[in-house]
DNA sequence: CCACTTCAAAGGTGTGAGA
DNA sequence: TCTCACACCTTTGAAGTGG
């Protein structure tokens, strides 16, 4: 097949004060409970799946970042 | 002696880091672009800060004082003052993480690589500077308010290593083959050079 | 949940022109 | 001296995939 239907992966960011309010939540909380979650997504227009996953990668590029800090000292 | 003042609170301690690459531009010396948008600085300041109490919180600031009194001009390959210098703007940067405990603070070394540098006052969060004038950044540890310390000795200090003059365009030409060298966000120019004999075949 | 990947958009470089 | 648009890179980060 050629150019045509090919599936391309659009890029949506979340807006700044989701952002802000997520990165807020996440410095207090690691974790965040399913009634939690819902409370997030339902505040910030996000759903629960988006949140979780939020949380999810957030947490591994925390954990990343301070490998990486310990490699080099 | 006079040490036992601050109830056995240890000495708060803030280094440099990175110390050789500063080392290496110091030469030069350094140049930092000032924009209208604001610009980032390279290379990075960068602390790493010793003697917080871990579970008090703090706020680390970052602001960048003159170094002497005078304006400088870039004459036939060599920087020489030229004239008083103009009133600085006293504008200081918090630190993103801030605020925050010190065991956060005390974790891994704090890098200031978001801050950026601007001629033009009115730019939320970035530090105004004057052109052509020769700066030295320098880092504070503030604790936050209803922590109940009552001293802190020495809880900033001053970088002598990151002297830099302000430019709106870099003069020195070694300084910016430097900046292409070591910065990655430059590398398109130092790629560019590289590929002067790959012609096409 | 974690581990890593995917892959465009976002955005930081110095340039070189034109004030 | 200063400003701005490029071209050319990197980094970012939500979503994908598997464990």
């Amino acid at each position: 097949e050629s150019n045509s239907t090919k599936k391309r992966k659009p890029r949506a960011l979340f807006t700044r004060q989701q952002v802000v309010e997520l990165e807020s939540r996440f410095k207090s909380q690691r974790y965040v409970s399913a009634p939690e979650r819902q409370e997030l997504s339902a505040r910030l227009k996000l759903s629960e799946t988006q949140v979780k996953i939020w949380f999810q990668n957030r947490r591994y590029k925390c954990k990343k970042s301070s490998l990486e800090a310990a490699a080099q000292g | 002696a006079h040490q036992a003042a601050s109830e056995g609170d240890p000495l708060v301690s803030i280094q440099l880091e990175q110390q050789d690459l500063w080392e290496e531009f110091k030469t030069c010396p350094t140049e930092m672009v000032i924009t209208r948008q604001g610009r980032r600085m390279f290379p990075i300041v960068t602390v790493s800060v010793k003697g917080l109490r871990p579970e008090a919180m703090y706020s680390v600031f970052m602001d960048l004082i003159l170094v002497d009194n005078h304006r400088w001009r870039y004459v036939r390959g060599k920087w020489v003052s030229s004239g008083k210098a103009d009133k600085p703007h006293g504008t200081i940067y918090r630190h993103p993480d801030s605020p925050h405990y010190g065991s956060h603070w005390m974790k891994s070394p704090i890098s200031f690589n978001r801050v950026k540098l601007t001629n033009r006052m009115g730019e939320g969060g970035h530090l105004v500077l004057n052109s052509l004038h020769k700066y030295e950044a320098r880092v504070h540890v503030v604790p936050e308010q209803g922590q109940r310390i009552d001293r802190l000795p020495c809880n900033w200090k001053s970088l002598p290593e990151t002297q830099f003059i302000a430019v709106t365009a870099y003069q020195n030409e070694d300084l910016t083959r430097l900046k292409i060298l070591r910065n990655p966000y430059a590398k398109a120019f130092s790629d560019k050079k590289t590929r002067v004999s790959v012609s096409e075949e």
